[in-house]
This record gives C-alpha cells, sequence and structure tokens, in this order.
RNA sequence: GGCCCGGUAGUUCAGUCGGUUUAGAAUGCCGCCCUGUCACGGCGGAGAUCAUGGGUUCAAGUCCCAUCCGGGUCGCCA
C-alpha cells in the first residue's frame, strides 16, 4: 500500500473545469467505475464533491503505473497526479459536471483497496433498507447521501446565522433531565451516583427554555436533540433534532413572522426555493372542517363539504341516526371518478373503516343516472340539490362518511390524501405553507377519562376562555400554531402562562392536583414566583424539514445514523444487554416477562 | 398492542395448480480478450442455510401454524 507522502491534493473531483484544461492537478477519492478497454484504461474518481474521469494510456506511460491501474477495483482509495486535459468534441459528457474534460494520469498510488460493497455506490439504487443501515457508512458514501446531509449542514448554519442576526443567543440545555410522566415516553437513565434514581432524556427543552426567559435572555434558539420513547414512522425517530426556540415580551405574530421569514431565507438560500410570505393561516376549526386535518395539504383541493342539511329528515336510519345525536354527514368529491369499478369502493369503505368511520357511502353522476346505496331513500330533486351544492358534474363522484364531527374529519381528511394520490391530484413540486393557529386547549382522552392539554400544559389560553377552563374545557382554544408545509407538521409553539395562578387552574384542568403538580414542576413553579416575563415560542422538526428540502419519503434519509422501525441500530447493533457488572453498579435489576425471556433465549 | 406488505445467488427479481432437468434471469464478482469508453463491449467461470422452527403430503421455495427481522399504517407521539 502506499501512501500521499510528497503528494498534495489540488482540487476536488467535482470542480475541475474546462478552464482547468492545462494545469497539472491532483486529485484523491475512490473508484466509482474502471472501464478497461485493454490498452486503455477510464476510471471514474469520486470525492465528496463530484465525479472526474482519468486516463491511463498504455501507450504513454510507465508499465508499473498501468499495471496498477488494471489492478484497480471499485471502492479502491487512490491519489491522481496528471495534466487536465479537453475531451473532444466527440467524447464530451454531457451528463456529468466534469464532463467536457478528463485526467491525463500521470502517477497513481493505491492508497487503500476495498472489498467489493454489498450494493452499488451510487445513486437511485433500489436496496433493501435494512442493509443500506447495515453497512451506512458505504450508503453515506452514494452522492444523494451525501447531498443531503450536505444540505442539513447548509440549513443548520443558515438557522444559526439568522438567529444570530436577530439577536437571538444558542444555549445548551441538559440532556440528564427530571422524568415528567405527562406526554410521551421517557427514554431513563439510571444514576450511579444517586441508587435507585433515574434521569429522563429530554423530549424538549420545554421547561429549560422558558427557565431562560425567567432568567431574562430573552431570546433564546438551539439546535438540539429530543428523545421521545414512542413508536417509529417514516418521519418519526427515537432520536430527533429540532430548532428550539424562546422569546420575551412577543406576541403570537411576531414569532409566526420570525418564523416564516427564516424559512423564506434558508429556502431561498439553501435549495433557490422563492417562498411567499406571509403564509395563509387558517383556524384549527377550518383546517379540520374543510380539510379533516390539523395539518392540511394544500397542494390539492378537494375539501370536505356538509350536505347534513340535504339528507336530514329522511327513513334512512344510518344517516338520520347520526344526526340526531349531532353528528355530520360530510362528502369529498372526486372529480371525474364517477366509473370507479365497485371493487375500488369496496376497499375505501374498509380503508375509511381503519380510521374509525363505521362505513362509507358514494354518489355517482354517471351518463346513465345516479347510482348510490342510498338511491332508494332519497327523491332525484335531492340528489339534485346535492348535486349543486357541491358543485359536482356528471362524471363525478362523491364519498360520504357520516358520524361524530372528529370521526367524519379523520375518515375524509385520510380519504382526501388517499384520493388525492389515486387522481394524481398532489403535485411533488409544489411548496404549500400555512399556519394552523386556534387550537383546542385540551382534547378528551377516552382512554384515561380525562382532559389532556393538547399541545403542553404550558400553554395559554386565550385570555377570552380562561372563565370555561373549569366548566367547559372542550370550548377553551388556546394561542398555540404549527407550521404546515405539504401535509406535514414541520414546527409548533404557543404563548405560555407566565401567571401562576393560572398555571394551577390549568393543571388542574388535565387532572393534576396541586400536590402532584408541585411535586413534578415544583421547581418551575416556584421560578415563575420571581419576575416571569411573557413569553413564547416554537419547536422546529429539522429532520421533517430537511426530508421535505431534499424531497425524500422518510427522516431516515436525512439523518446520518437512524435507527430502524424498531428502534434498532442494525449497524452498531445496538441496544444490546449489558455486563452484570454494569447492572449492578447502577442497582438495577432485568426483569423480563416470560415469554420475553424465552423468545431471547431461542 | 392491532392491521397490511415483504424475506429465494453479493444485489434486484422470476419461480404457474404442490411434481421434467442440477431452483432461473439480470446485474455485480473472478479470469481471458479488447485504445475513446462513460449502463463500454466479447468469451468463459464461480456464486443459493429458498429468514428460522414445526406441521400436512408419496413429494414443499410453493400449502398450514408459530417465531424472528424489515417496511407502511392505526393506536401512541404533552
Amino acid at each position: 500500500m502506499e501512501t500521499l507522502e510528497g503528494m498534495k491534493r489540488t482540487h476536488h473531483c467535482g470542480e475541475l473545469r474546462k478552464s482547468d484544461v492545462g494545469t497539472e492537478a491532483v486529485v484523491c477519492g475512490w473508484v466509482s467505475k474502471r472501464r478497461d478497454h485493454g490498452g486503455l484504461i477510464f476510471v471514474d474518481l469520486r470525492d465528496r464533491s463530484g465525479i472526474v474521469q482519468t486516463v491511463y494510456d498504455e501507450a504513454a506511460m510507465s508499465e508499473g503505473t498501468f499495471h496498477k491501474a488494471e489492478s484497480l477495483r471499485s471502492e479502491f482509495v487512490i491519489a491522481v497526479r496528471g495534466k487536465v486535459r479537453s475531451r473532444t468534441e466527440d467524447t464530451i459528457n454531457p451528463k456529468i459536471e466534469t464532463g467536457e474534460i478528463e485526467i491525463v494520469c500521470e502517477e497513481l498510488r493505491i492508497l487503500n483497496k476495498a472489498k467489493t460493497p454489498p450494493f452499488y455506490i451510487q445513486d437511485g439504487i433500489d436496496v433493501d433498507e435494512m442493509l443500506r443501515l447495515k453497512y451506512r457508512f458505504l450508503d453515506l458514501r452514494r452522492p444523494e447521501m451525501q447531498k443531503n446531509i450536505m444540505l442539513r449542514h447548509r440549513v443548520a448554519k443558515l438557522m444559526r446565522d439568522y438567529f444570530d442576526r436577530h439577536g437571538f443567543l444558542e444555549i445548551e440545555t441538559p440532556m440528564l433531565c427530571k422524568s415528567t410522566p405527562e406526554g410521551a415516553r421517557d427514554f431513563l437513565v439510571p444514576s450511579r451516583l444517586n441508587p435507585g434514581e433515574f434521569y429522563a432524556l429530554p423530549q424538549s427543552p420545554q421547561i429549560y427554555k422558558q427557565l431562560l426567559m425567567v432568567s431574562g435572555f430573552e431570546k433564546y434558539f438551539q439546535i438540539v436533540r429530543c428523545f421521545r420513547d414512542e413508536d417509529l414512522r417514516a418521519d418519526r425517530q427515537p432520536e430527533f433534532t429540532q430548532l428550539d426556540i424562546e422569546m420575551s415580551f412577543v406576541d403570537q405574530e411576531d414569532i409566526l413572522v420570525l418564523m416564516e421569514n427564516m424559512v423564506s431565507e434558508i429556502f431561498d438560500k439553501a435549495i433557490n426555493e422563492k417562498i411567499k410570505t406571509p403564509f395563509l393561516r387558517m383556524t384549527w376549526d377550518d383546517a379540520m372542517d374543510r380539510f379533516g386535518s390539523d395539518k392540511p395539504d394544500m397542494r390539492f383541493g378537494m375539501e370536505l363539504m356538509d350536505i347534513s342539511e340535504y339528507v336530514k329528515g329522511s327513513t334512512f336510519k344510518v344517516f338520520n341516526s347520526v344526526l340526531e345525536s349531532g353528528g355530520q354527514v360530510k362528502c369529498i368529491k372526486v372529480d371525474g371518478y364517477a366509473d370507479i369499478p365497485r371493487r375500488e369502493l369496496d376497499g375505501l369503505v374498509e380503508y375509511v373503516q381503519g380510521y374509525g368511520a363505521k362505513g362509507m357511502a358514494w354518489v355517482q353522476y354517471t351518463e346513465d343516472g345516479i347510482k348510490s346505496p342510498f338511491k332508494k331513500f332519497y327523491s332525484d330533486e335531492t340528489f339534485d340539490k346535492i348535486k349543486e351544492a357541491t358543485g359536482a358534474k356528471t362524471g363525478d363522484l362523491l364519498l360520504v362518511v357520516a358520524d361524530k364531527r372528529l370521526v367524519v374529519a379523520q375518515a375524509l381528511g385520510a380519504l382526501r390524501l388517499e384520493m388525492g394520490r389515486r387522481r394524481g391530484l398532489i403535485d411533488p413540486n409544489k411548496l404549500c405553507f400555512l399556519w394552523v393557529v386556534d387550537f383546542p386547549m385540551f382534547e378528551y382522552s377516552e382512554e384515561e377519562k380525562r382532559w389532556k392539554a393538547m399541545h403542553h400544559p404550558f400553554t395559554s389560553p386565550r385570555h377570552e376562555d380562561i372563565p370555561y377552563l373549569k366548566s367547559d374545557p372542550g370550548r377553551v382554544k388556546s394561542i398555540a400554531y404549527d407550521m404546515v408545509l405539504n401535509g406535514v407538521e414541520i414546527g409548533g409553539g404557543s404563548l405560555r402562562i407566565y401567571n401562576s395562578d393560572l398555571q394551577e387552574k390549568v393543571f388542574e384542568a388535565v387532572g393534576l392536583s396541586p400536590e402532584v403538580a408541585r411535586e413534578r414542576f415544583g421547581f418551575m413553579m416556584n421560578a415563575f414566583q420571581y419576575g416571569t416575563p411573557p413569553h413564547g415560542g416554537i419547536a422546529f422538526g429539522l429532520d421533517r424539514l430537511i426530508m421535505l428540502m431534499a424531497k425524500r419519503a422518510s427522516i431516515r434519509d436525512v439523518i446520518a445514523f437512524p435507527k430502524t422501525q424498531s428502534a434498532s441500530d442494525v449497524m452498531a447493533q445496538a441496544p444490546s444487554t449489558v455486563d452484570e457488572k454494569q447492572l449492578r453498579e447502577l442497582y438495577v435489576r432485568v426483569a423480563l416477562p416470560k415469554k420475553k425471556e424465552k423468545n431471547k433465549e431461542e
């Protein structure tokens, strides 16, 4: 094996251009591809900047060097010294940025050999993701993955610049925190120095950043890792990164404007996308009623429409009982799809049932008249009225769900997205931002039979709703807001409670007695008695944002070392069992249920 | 925890109704040849725990059950 001694890299592979012709260059990198023509060999050399073609001509170089070139294989690490030469007209490769030139090798050094990789180191591969994760260091060698990671760096840098320019301080907060069982499940860390006691990894730096406001830092931000021990999704990892913000003496509008300007700037500077501000703002009620979602994908229409008034008072039991118990009958209109196959309709029924609806009906306005499972319960005039009210034309399809408000929203909201996908209505190049505002303060947990904070219990209710905290928690709205991009929640925040009395009332509303509240959040409530400024903030999901900017379907593609759906790292083999000694030091004993123990042994 | 999809050469897949070759193809890999390729080309070759365990059957990659792993999703994610 050779070394780099006496040889100094002068250029990166991808940066060489026609203007460099004639200069002597030394490039280093990995062998991407070797094309051996016998007496003439081409080797595509790759580093993080791109790919350049190097040429080895048997007639024009020493036998030893040519022999070395013949021995090159994929992913060998080499250094090449040679002249940059212009390619002849007929050999220009317009597909690569350096396609007008090539390097004629004068000296070749093999710095390291490489085993044949288990998959191609190139873009657009179709390989089992587990294999990519097992060999993540090779997966990350692929140009598109490098691009994602570089984009991530660039965005983080732009964010830091932006907030620095606006007077924000980046302040670190602890990773070893107090467990607060409210909210997501905590990752716990046993304390050796405090036997039997545990830290929790932060679900977010929420309390610390509010305390920084009490301290008077006024404008805080941090790009920070957060941990939640919940089930994973394509856009959820057990550890993820937030851009965390908190400010004092501001109102909601200040925060929204600051954030949309930030987003507009990073989209412009990182991926050259011009975003119009201000963003559309929509109340939570509107979002739910019109799109059936608190994070509506605004890239297409197909809004939910209420047809309750046209179908009420009939002999059709399903609609009647729903309407009589305060529910709704709503539909979406799928343009030009009245000829949907019956089989697909049956599939859609199952689909909405997965989202809590009991069933789904439909109206097909076909050339041959109306087809609908509830046709016999209504007159032709009723169907004409529905047609007019929904703006349906002959050839259009209505999909109808009847149930309680939130069930209708959930089912039709999901159905809307599914039909948008199936009908090809979603333009992947569109970027539709909006703010969803006026979230409910609480939602009712059927499981726990109590009201729970929708955002978190430090969120301020709207002033005018405070009287209802006790009497009617369901009607209390909060000063909370989410930023949504293309149907993905990329950020959310709120103005906070800064008055101890109000805080106590809210704790009470979510069933936290003063004693329990003090035990869990006492240090915070104590701090709040020493002069707390009005404050509020927001947290942005950096991974999701980069995923959308990079147009990837999963945040795993923008995280260097992500975990699988079962939260394991298949490369490092984490999590793993640990030595009995380690456990003893921590005063921890493992107690698996019988079934799991048996599986572990096998 | 529920539901859906998947697991066959290094990789991506095919494998029909359970039965005709030695489980097939492409690509990658190895060897030989080749002086303008860039998906280089030509000839030859090697390469399989059909995820694991059990069952049905004269016969299982194929059917059944269980388990494991991966992906999607519902619940969950203050």
